[in-house]
DNA sequence: GCCGTTTTCGGCCCGACTGTTTTCAGTCG
């Protein structure tokens, strides 16, 4: 059976990997609530991220009986996510649900309010939703709980304010990047070079991951308290939310909250690599370290004195790949650092070698003022020079897209003759530097595409894109999509997905299915680089590549800036663990268009 | 409930900060 008649076969409403991984959480806060045994609800935590970041369609392992080959799902959950599959629902969860108000459960998302005080504030006071515990708060009642003072009630009203005003968006990584350097810059101004010796943004914007919950510093100086004092003061800061003499935590104006961890110079390789992984990986290196006899925190390795070194030993380590490398591990790209198997791969020395920015040779979908660009096709193309590109191809709009003046085979004409003339310019001046035909086609709601098969034959590059009826539903969208990748003339597949990150959800799209199709038939699958696409997202292009497909990054510009994005899309590729020759637009010239060439078959190649 | 380069049973990461405590539990990352 064909993968995509395996995915066509599974019956029932969709439910996806997003939906059950949320399922599995309420589980684990609920076992929380009901005190159940903590390792347990550690297993259904567990078990919710790796759904939720998992590269497949959790329907189609489960129609191959292979649920429990996902880490961390055993055979009992493995039983629940199958009849969650098959009915809508688990017996077992929904007995839970109904033992605990799911405003109780909703509490937990206020800081500073945990399983042991939702608990207790159900119970004892019989507070069963947010708004009765800003009522409670309020009205002075939270003291009468033992342990609890009028601080306590002032500490969570402001924690109902700051999740009523933060909301669970997550901030997107181009908007954390630069609030980010703006921070490291401003906190450098306040002090004295001696009192700052390192400055370094670690946690998930060191990962690139494509949203930011929230900004981790970590510093090296013999003055922390003055370091501390300067960030507290900083005029971004709004409030502070703790403050010692080795972390403090605020939040800015843009109600964005800051992490600040102050270590000394021995320390800064330890501390670098706590703050830069995330928490499994993070898990996964100390259970690596306790094995060996060691006990890891951020700021150095204690022997337990369970191994050769005498108990109570400590080791230092003045940068990263020292400590990797006491525990017998290569050193990691922060990118990888997820947890999704690099720690394997390190131990025995099989990471992969991952693309580069310099490895980036060209580009292969970008807009000129042809169509809804900001520059012409001389100066994208000196832009795409000046960044030491060989190659861009000029990809404006076809016809076929409302709002903007897209271009039919009559106007690619025109525009060919000006490309064809930069090009013999460059060529006379003996420069290594050429544009290419192209276009960003669109495809229309029924599949078919906005330019005919001849004019597409003549150019060297088409990207395939849909703008339009993003909220088709599944099985639409995915034959639409399909149609287009079966499409001989199509090479590429612009952002695959249509999302807008924290402003339109992707569409419905089975990606694994298409991923399929363009494996079958080597229809190249884009990165679209600009930070609030990137798309495909990391997951999905491991899995393209793991399913035997070529990936193009392409910044989609539109104007000249718009190239310096293509780190985002790099940044993303190195989360996907791409190599460079994974990456069509590493190649050179004549092998990129050779193997453009190869896959478009025998007919166009006569 | 999950898992295995010491284990199919017996473990399961680590520490800072806070508040209300006289020694610690809860929360967070």
């Amino acid at each position: 059976m064909s993968p995509s008649a395996k995915s066509q076969a599974v019956g029932s409403p969709h439910i996806t990997n997003r939906e059950v991984a949320a399922e599995l959480a309420l589980v684990a806060d609920l076992l929380q609530i009901v005190e159940a045994n903590r390792f347990r609800v550690m297993a259904f935590q567990n078990a919710a991220e790796a759904v939720r970041t998992l590269g497949q369609d959790i329907n189609i392992l489960h129609a191959e009986g292979q649920l429990e080959s996902i880490h961390g799902v055993g055979e009992a959950i493995a039983k629940a996510i199958a009849e969650m599959l098959e009915t809508g629902q688990v017996q077992e969860f929904e007995k839970l649900k109904a033992e605990v108000p799911i405003g109780v459960v909703e509490m937990l998302h206020v800081p500073d309010v945990g399983p042991k005080t939702a608990r207790r504030l159900w119970q004892e006071l019989n507070v069963t939703s947010v708004d009765a515990l800003r009522e409670a708060a309020e009205a002075g009642k939270l003291r009468e709980l033992k342990g609890f003072g009028a601080k306590s009630e002032q500490k969570i009203l402001r924690g109902i304010e700051l999740a009523a005003r933060r909301s669970d968006d997550r901030i997107p990584l181009g908007e954390a990047r630069p609030l980010a350097q703006s921070l490291v810059t401003s906190l450098r101004a306040r002090l004295p070079e001696r009192a700052l010796q390192r400055l370094e943004v670690t946690g998930s914007l060191r990962r690139w991951r494509e949203t930011i919950g929230d900004v981790d510093m970590l510093a090296v100086s013999d003055t922390p308290d003055a370091v501390m004092e300067a960030f507290r003061t900083l005029p971004q800061v709004e409030s502070v939310l703790g403050s010692g003499g080795a972390k403090t935590s605020v939040v800015l104006t843009t109600g964005m909250r800051v992490d600040l961890l102050v270590v000394e110079a021995k320390q800064w390789g330890a501390a670098l690599q706590y703050f830069t992984g995330n928490k499994e990986h993070n898990i996964e290196m100390r259970e690596i370290a306790l094995r060996q006899g060691w006990s890891l925190n951020e700021k150095s390795l204690t022997a337990t004195g369970s191994g050769k070194a005498p108990e109570g030993e400590e080791r230092f380590f003045e940068d990263e790949a020292d400590l990797y490398a006491f525990l017998g591990l290569d050193w990691m790209p922060p990118e990888m650092r997820e947890n999704r198997g690099e720690i394997n791969l390190a131990r025995r020395h099989q990471l992969p070698t991952l693309v580069t920015l310099g490895d980036i040779r060209g580009e292969l979908h970008g807009h000129t003022t042809w169509s809804d660009g900001a520059a012409d096709i001389a100066e994208m193309a000196d832009a795409a020079r000046g960044r030491g590109y060989a190659y861009w191809s000029v990809s404006d709009h076809s016809v076929g897209l409302g709002m903007v003046g897209g271009l039919d085979p009559e106007r690619l004409q025109a525009q060919a003759a000006e490309i064809a003339k930069l090009n013999e310019r460059w060529a006379n001046q003996g420069e290594d530097f050429r544009l290419l035909r192209g276009c960003e086609v669109e495809v229309l709601a029924d599949g078919t595409l906005g330019l005919p098969d001849e004019a597409m034959a003549a150019l060297d590059v088409v990207v395939a894109s849909i703008h339009s009826g993003l909220r088709q539903d599944r099985e639409t969208i995915t034959a639409r999509c399909l149609k287009v990748v079966y499409n001989p003339h199509v090479d590429i597949l612009g952002h695959p997905t249509g999302r807008i990150i924290g402003v339109r959800p992707p569409s419905e799209l089975d990606v694994e299915r298409v991923l399929h199709a363009c494996a079958e038939t080597g229809t190249v699958v884009e990165i679209n680089a600009h930070p609030s696409r990137l798309d495909l997202n990391d997951v999905y292009a491991r899995r393209a590549v793991e399913l035997g497909c070529k990936i193009a990054i392409n910044s989609d510009a539109h104007e000249r800036a718009g190239m310096e994005m293509m780190e985002y899309g790099i940044a993303t590729a190195r989360r996907a663990w791409l190599r460079p020759q994974d990456v069509i637009n590493t190649y050179p010239l004549e092998q990129m268009l050779g193997f453009l060439k190869d896959r478009r078959g025998p007919v166009q190649r006569a």
